[in-house]
DNA sequence: TAGTGGTCTAGACCACAAA
DNA sequence: TTGTGGTCTAGACCACTAT
């Protein structure tokens, strides 16, 4: 995979500042002589780099860096993971609540799954810098992730899907809403009933379709910005 | 441009629920066949699919045909427009004001001009089923767009821009948030001081890289969900 | 083992921007 | 006119699913 690689490269450049010259890219000419791999492989590694917002295209003059910095704000484009998102943050996690239960009707047709399946239910709050950014209430299919304890819902689930149960991830669908706080998740977030939050419903598949993760984030309104660039190119 | 014709071809059948017998897009070499194309022409036009979350892909099994509707959920990759979204409900617009003013530090800031650039700006009620759904206040670079009356205020505002003035659209930066509601706002959404809002700032750019929008939108987030699907495959 | 999507190459030509 | 990104072709091989 060499495109990802290369992404990985270009990014890396751009934070170090390689690029500031002239605020672009090197040529897609250039970026195959320089590292040796073919068109396709250069435009499908700028492609990321475009959908995460981290340079824009301009036909016919160049690939721009952005140097916005959109401070506070969490990428859409990116993948999920709060230690990702803030890397230069302390990012700490409290675990709720653990439990094993079977599915019923209304989960199961959410989770693609049976009723009666065995699901884990994890309810996590997530601080950075110690303050509390988020609540989580998380739906795990047993059948697909078959151990969860204290210790691996404290850290990077995600994490230890891919690397520790060497499952490969998909895609996610988001649905992203705005409610009024109801007692519980305003207390977990220190704000008042009543007050807005910000919510994001993920439903997480597998590589293979298999949908194995189903949840609903309440995030703190106060802190909670989103950024995503979006192409506009093939608008009715 | 063949793979966006194809995309919307293939779109077009999904509609018509041609692909329903199996839950399937025809096979890479069949539309290859079928259409006549390349395969990089096929695969460009199902990425359109895949980011619109129509189809999701299964490497070795198939791009499989989502079945959920979504229903009320406005698509987040798909392109702006509230009567592309609800084409089969009614969209009205009620123009608020229309000013020209010259640009201030801060907006000349936002809106890439100099401080004193002409602007125009604009306050609108987008209104589904004479419902509001959205207030939006929006600044236009005049030197871009240049003239600006009720009328075309009252339509689709972007169609008069790629279609009238003939300019092309580039990419729209995006930020998503939540607060609580400001008194004329609230007034404009039928709703109270206090509510929460959900809101897209918009940075709308040409695809020659000019920044000629910039607006800001409060959603009524009873009838308000985004929706959008993303790939996990360069998670780090 | 056969079917199907994912990655990659080499090379051609078009569309647009800037000098 | 030159530089640069966008579209397109033809063909090869890899990775994963399903049987």
């Amino acid at each position: 995979m060499k495109y990802q690689e290369l992404a990985k490269i270009l990014k890396e450049n751009i934070k170090n500042g390689d690029y500031i010259k002239n605020d672009k890219l090197p040529t897609e000419d250039s970026l195959i002589e320089i590292f040796g791999v073919s068109r396709y492989c250069v435009r499908q590694a700028i492609n990321i780099l475009v959908e995460q917002g981290d340079v824009y295209p301009v036909q016919g003059s160049g690939m721009f860096v952005r140097q916005n910095k959109r401070e506070g704000c969490m990428n859409l484009g990116s993948t999920l993971g709060l230690t990702h998102e803030f890397e230069d943050r302390k990012v700490s996690t409290k675990v709720i609540k653990i439990e094993i239960k079977q599915a019923e009707e209304e989960i199961a047709q959410r989770m693609h799954c049976k009723p009666g399946t065995w699901l884990y239910y994890i309810e996590r709050v997530r601080f950075i810098d110690d303050e509390p950014l988020s609540v989580e209430y998380t739906y795990y299919n047993k059948e697909i992730v078959p151990y969860i304890d204290e210790k691996i819902a404290s850290g990077s689930l995600f994490g230890y899907i891919k690397n520790d149960l060497n499952l490969s991830l998909g895609f996610a669908d988001k649905i992203l809403l705005c409610e009024k706080l109801d007692y519980v998740s305003a207390g977990y977030l220190g704000l008042n009933v009543g007050d807005p939050t910000f919510i994001v419903e993920d439903d997480v598949y597998l590589s293979n379709g298999k949908l194995f993760n189903a949840s609903r984030v309440f995030y703190n309104y106060k802190k909670t910005k989103f950024f995503g660039s979006k192409s506009l190119v093939w608008g009715k």
